[in-house]
DNA sequence: CATGAGCGT
């Protein structure tokens, strides 16, 4: 076996690291465990600044297991760190398989009771409780090896007491697919209609008359200002979905004192700001890209490479308006920036580029983050 | 009420 194949063997990932944390803080107290052979901070390339994990190379494999089974959530720096082994296959750990969602956690359940407890239905690769300074958030995860052992955490623990708190386990969904699953539950049962651009001259009977052919209205309320004057939107609440559907259908973009209104299904304030912040930063996005072009970051260049071999490289996939490979003493950092005038040009080049060989390094290509 | 983070020599 090569060197190389027994790192991997007995090398830990270490996450959840204050950013104070240091190789020597590290090397003390994992040397605890056995005999280690080289320990790694990884660090934003440009500041230096620890990005908040590590890995430990222990000699034995022995070793790197007694300290997984001994260490895990360990405060440092007062913070829980969290181990788990090395596994560098990107895929393996975000198919999301085996991940399990636990809600309604009692507040005294802290990452070890937690990873102590669902031991019990399989191996765990990874498991936290959320917190913040004011200590558990009464929420967290526990990632399964298979998802057998998640289906049989679900199956025994889905509605059980755990200490005093019912709790909820379920499948671990995503963001996206949580937040496209609670527009389409909200959507197919709404009851409340929403309706803008009325303008000043209406009132609650008259916008009652108006939605009332739909089916009966719970309550019919138009918003107003402090002087009782219209603020030109307001809500109809229905008793049916059905009939709250039908309005939306037939009223909305309907004129109403000689303008359009707009009729749709009344969203939750948080909703509503959620939706509005996110066509907010698309447009803001959409505005940066316009004026100064995509930035990409490139990383593991070969010290052969400068600014004139990169932009050669990259001239290609379209209008290149920077190029640069950082120096220090003449000599290059590993690293550079290559600007293109539009985003399509920008993805094909990345998508063309990332793990091409030069010289002999294959390149490591991101989108340069702006700020 | 609640759906992380995220992998190098």
């Amino acid at each position: 076996m090569d060197i190389e194949a027994k790192y991997r063997m007995a090398s830990l990932y270490v996450g959840d690291l204050h950013a104070d944390v240091t190789e020597d803080l590290l090397f003390k107290k994992f040397s605890a465990a056995g005999p280690v052979l080289s320990i790694r901070i990884c660090r934003d390339v440009v500041t230096r600044r620890s990005l908040g994990y590590a890995y430990v190379n222990f000699l034995k494999l022995a070793d790197a297991q007694k300290a997984l089974d001994t260490m895990n959530f360990d405060m440092m720096k007062g913070k829980s760190i969290r181990l788990m082994w090395s596994q560098r296959d990107a895929h393996l750990r975000k198919s999301g398989v085996g991940n399990v969602f636990i809600k309604n956690l009692d507040k005294s359940i802290d990452n070890k009771i937690l990873h102590e407890h669902f031991s019990a239905f399989g191996k765990i690769l990874s498991s936290k409780v959320m917190s913040d300074d004011q200590g558990s958030k009464g929420y967290g995860f526990v990632h399964f090896q298979n998802q057998s052992a998640a289906d049989r955490a679900i199956e025994e623990m889905n509605g059980k007491l755990f200490k005093d708190c019912r709790v909820f386990v379920g499948r671990f969904k995503n963001r996206k697919d949580r937040e496209a699953e609670l527009r389409s539950k909200a959507s197919s049962a709404f009851t409340n209609v929403y309706i803008k651009n009325f303008g000043d001259h209406m009132d609650d009977e008259r916008l009652k008359e108006v939605f009332s052919k739909y089916g009966n209205t719970l309550s019919v309320k138009v918003m107003t200002d402090s002087s009782g004057k219209s603020k030109g939107f307001g809500f109809v609440s229905f008793d049916s979905h059905e009939a709250a559907k039908k309005a939306v259908e037939e009223m909305n973009g309907k004129a109403i004192n000689g303008q359009p209104i707009f009729v749709g299904r009344a969203q939750k304030k948080g909703e509503r700001q959620a939706e509005l912040k996110q066509m907010f930063e698309q447009m803001k996005k959409e505005r940066i890209r316009g004026r100064q072009g995509v930035k990409l970051y490139i990383k593991n260049l070969d010290d052969t490479i400068d600014d004139e071999k990169l932009r050669k490289e990259f001239s290609s996939f379209g209008s290149i308006s920077r190029v640069k490979v950082m120096q220090e003493e003449g000599q290059s950092k590993g690293f550079g920036l290559v600007c293109f005038s539009s985003s399509e040009e920008a993805t094909k080049a990345m998508a063309e580029m990332n793990g091409r060989i030069l010289g002999s390094k294959a390149l490591n290509i991101a989108l340069a983050q702006r700020h």
